[in-house]
RNA sequence: CGCGGGGUGGAGCAGUUCGGUAGCUCGUCGGGCUCAUAACCCGAAGGUCCCAGGUUCAAAUCCUGGCCCCGCAACCA
């Protein structure tokens, strides 16, 4: 895009590859809220690390087989493969409507994916790992399910409130127990393996209270047909985490596509609620058929509504589209990333959202565009004007600048984005005060135009620098503020617009004395909000 | 005594690992500027850091005990 005031020739002879999933989606819903979550964050961190000049791979998918599935098919009268094409494909399409991009879209339904998944099984059972034996337990007909001890109340299933049977069935079961020792001291060894590290500390538990025991990976047939087939017994199907988590390398291609070879191990981006699978029983199934363990486990918490989980029941739904139509795209993406420290459950609300988007980047960014610009256009015929001696405070600007550019690239890489936005955000900030204290319009009276050409410089040099941090947060919003600021960025690409964002970190300057920039600007309109009588004043306090 | 998270000015949060002036955003009040999206900048008010003990020269932070809220079953990131 923008030519750079010296041309440095950055030769990279190690270009790192970086490989990020988001879950398989079970098709069971319609994505919502923490669906968009998950993904738009992967998203963000992938373009992100376009942006530090790395080989990406960015995949997501849908989770399609299962009792579940059946049954939600069977209420609409319809066959599972029909239900599930349908359901899949209203999750690519809110990725397409949210700019995911995704670099492919894996179903567990893919031929590709089921012979991968029947690759993956005969190996690890040719290993020894996998043996047949008894699964006895309190089956409750209405719900389809087993129940532990634990999860019976009086004994009596707790959604149907009848006696469940004791039934007891053949099945097969992956030897995890075998590979547990080894996982503790490899989570034990590798600080950064599981983050943030509270869940680390909860896996070292989990594994530690010794509770954890062989996994059943298989369901007989005649209970249930819509699976993968083992391919040592054709009498039973897979049942979830083998056909589920081995999306992760079926996707590219294990195990001898280039794509493998390329991208694994990478690292994967889930929910709190998938922490077990993740954390223990796919390492241990890597482990058992010989792959790499992968590079790091990304887990975040939920978005919290009226400060309850998000639930159908309760009507609480959120719907991330309508969001994103409603207060644009890239507001909605800042606000995500912005408002919840990665790892911890967060609230979800209009207000929180309108008051986030008002604040940050109508009043901060928005409107520190708006005065910059209209001002290059009275002073400078909107062309960037070439700088005169620096002086202290413009130095310090400088400073500011690249110092909080190099935090949000640190914090940012791990997993902190709302610290890093808030890093960014003293430059935003600090050019406002900056703008502020050098006062153009009085310079501009003064006839100081040495000072003005320098003043504007500054400004908008820093401008284009929180512009390109922003490209992974924000695309859309970003690609605007660039090419206001005289860049040529074309719409909806994956590619970024710089591709040695550290080395920008590190050198002020890039905008190019005589560039024409654009005459006014108006990226966050401010959103109106009624004045509300103040009628819940009272209702504090009980 | 099942496991885990949390209780910090009006709201939402950071700070607790490795004790030492209680920080940020929003809101409120006062002032400034006029380039700008009624924005921006400066200043101010406002806190028993859940409670009670303990350790210490010093505790939001460490120790002990207690209280309260939220997850850990389902639809579900």
């Amino acid at each position: 895009m923008q030519a750079q005031t010296q041309k440095i020739v950055v030769l990279s002879f190690t270009l790192n590859n970086f490989f990020l999933t988001t879950p398989i989606y079970y098709v069971n819903a319609q994505p919502h809220l923490g669906h968009a979550y998950s993904t738009i964050v992967a998203d963000s961190v992938t373009r992100f690390h376009k942006m530090l000049g790395e080989d990406t791979f960015f995949l997501t998918g849908t989770d399609e087989h299962g009792d579940k599935i059946v049954q939600a098919a069977g209420k609409q009268g319809r066959a599972p493969q029909d239900f599930v094409d349908e359901v899949s494909a209203s999750f690519q399409a809110v990725w397409l409507a949210l700019g995911i991009a995704n670099d492919h879209f894996v179903r567990t339904t893919d031929a590709a994916h089921k012979r991968t998944v029947q690759m993956f099984l005969q190996r690890v059972h040719n290993a020894g790992d996998i043996y047949f034996g008894e699964f006895g337990g309190h089956y409750c007909y209405g719900c389809e399910r087993f129940y532990t001890e634990k999860e019976l109340e009086n004994s009596l299933c707790p959604q149907h409130n009848i006696s469940p049977e004791f039934v007891s069935e053949k099945n097969y079961f992956f030897r995890m127990s075998k590979y547990l020792p080894w996982l503790k001291s490899y989570i034990e060894e590798h600080e950064n393996f599981i983050r943030p590290r509270r869940y680390r500390a909860e896996v070292l538990a989990m594994l530690e209270s010794g509770t954890l025991e062989d996994l059943c990976i298989s369901r007989p047939k005649t209970r249930l047909e819509w699976g993968i087939e083992l391919p040592f017994d054709d009498n039973y199907v897979c049942y979830v985490w083998f056909d589920a988590l081995i999306n992760y390398i079926s996707a590219i291609g294990w195990p001898d596509g280039p794509n493998y070879a390329r991208y694994w191990p990478g690292e994967h981006l889930v929910a709190k609620d998938i922490l077990k699978p993740h954390a223990v029983f796919w390492p241990a199934m890597l482990r058992a058929a010989g792959l790499p363990v992968y590079n790091h486990l990304n887990i975040h918490g939920y978005w919290l509504v009226r400060d309850t989980k998000m639930s159908k029941s309760l009507g609480n739904v959120i719907d991330p589209v309508d969001m994103g139509r409603r207060f644009g795209l890239s507001a909605f993406r800042y606000f995500l990333l912005r408002e919840m420290r990665f790892g911890e459950d967060a609230s979800f609300s209009e207000d929180m959202l309108i008051t986030r988007i008002n604040a940050d980047l109508a009043n901060d960014l928005g409107n520190l565009f708006s005065r910059v610009l209209s001002m290059t256009a009275k002073y400078f015929e909107s062309r960037v004007p070439a700088p005169f001696d620096l002086l202290q405070e413009d130095e310090t600007m400088a400073e500011l600048c690249l110092n909080s550019m190099q935090n949000f690239v640190q914090l940012f890489g791990n997993t902190q984005f709302d610290a890093a936005l808030e890093s960014l955000w003293e430059t935003v900030r600090g050019l406002n005060k900056y703008v502020d204290s050098q006062a153009p319009w009085a310079l501009y009276k003064q006839g100081n135009t040495e000072r003005l050409a320098t003043v504007m410089y500054v400004s908008l040099t820093s401008m284009r620098k929180v512009a390109l941090c922003l490209w992974p947060v924000m695309p859309e919003a970003s690609r605007q503020m660039l090419v206001q600021l005289g860049g040529d960025v074309a719409e909806n690409t994956p590619t970024p617009p710089v591709t040695d964002l550290k080395l920008e970190s590190s050198a002020f300057g890039g905008l190019v004395h005589g560039t024409a920039v654009a005459g006014a600007s108006n990226l966050f309109p401010r959103i109106e909000v009624k004045k509300e009588a103040p009628a819940n004043a009272k209702k504090q306090k009980n």
